[in-house]
DNA sequence: CCCTCCTGTAACTTTTCACATTACATCTAT
DNA sequence: ATAGATGTAATGTGAAAAGTTACAGGAGGG
């Protein structure tokens, strides 16, 4: 199984918010239209996304604004904000293994640790990209 | 999203041939008892992981060996063994960013090599673990 | 002041996918 | 031959992701 594109579309999000900065209100809907997808989706990751501190968004008027600094955000920040399921790891885990059998009762003790350690490689390169780096490629892309 | 527990099966079904060699014959059977699922989803993985080169799976008479040493195999063998939709990446993209918006027609260029990065560091450790520790380690907690 | 546009949020439906189950053909040692 | 395995197809099931509808509540503009 695979990761949910609620981190895409977060990110999609976010990187929509810095592009139009000034030039555009960025409200649900018009984020559903770059995205392609449900407004109702979209506000419920700005909610997550907000009280991650994240991002500001404005009752009434509307439209969302990014809070800190864009150096200072990175993927694994927008990763941690919008996956809950965080908490519970990448991996799923068998959850019958016989406790009678030498190998079940100590297979969860066996793996824990080592794909604990796998989880924290990828969160590690997930914290070097940052929200700049990808508004930088997308502004390039659009000269 | 989570990675699929066929994973975590898979490996617990190859320690079980590495701690039981020449004590018992290691069959589906007896597999899903170890792991607690259907004997089905064990023949299924066990093809796989024949597929892959990783084991031996003896018709008629029924059994599974190892069929390289264990400082050979890594986590990250079985891993492409039996997720098959290693291919398609741990990331899934949401499918219809706006083609005539800035943003939606080039978050795919900005972000899949940065996503691959991401994927590749976690299997690198993955390629790290082999399961020759994973048997040590079983071996330690049964003494 | 009220009208309009937006967010916040609940409830429900649809879709997808991992996992489980049943069934049976086929192989091989004894 | 037969007993005990594997190979494999077909189908069921339950949970999680994604989409949809609906509406209450806030905030600025005419």
């Amino acid at each position: 199984m695979q990761i949910s594109s609620k981190f895409t579309i977060a990110v999609h999000m976010m990187t929509c918010m810095a592009y139009f900065t000034e030039m555009e209100k960025v409200t649900s809907d018009f984020l559903a239209g770059s995205v392609g997808t449900n407004p109702v989706i979209i506000r419920n990751l700005m909610l997550s996304l907000k009280n991650a501190g994240l991002i500001e968004v404005k009752r009434g008027t509307g439209g969302a604004t990014i809070k800190k600094s864009l150096e200072e955000i990175t993927l694994f920040d927008i990763y941690t904000a919008v996956e809950n399921e965080k908490e519970k790891g990448i991996f799923r885990f068998h959850e019958n293994p016989n406790p009678a059998c030498p190998v079940g009762s100590t297979i969860h003790k066996t793996l824990d640790g080592r794909l604990a350690q796998i989880q924290d490689a990828m969160e590690a390169q997930m914290r070097s990209v940052t929200l700049w780096d990808v508004i930088r490629d997308t502004r390039e892309f659009n000269l």
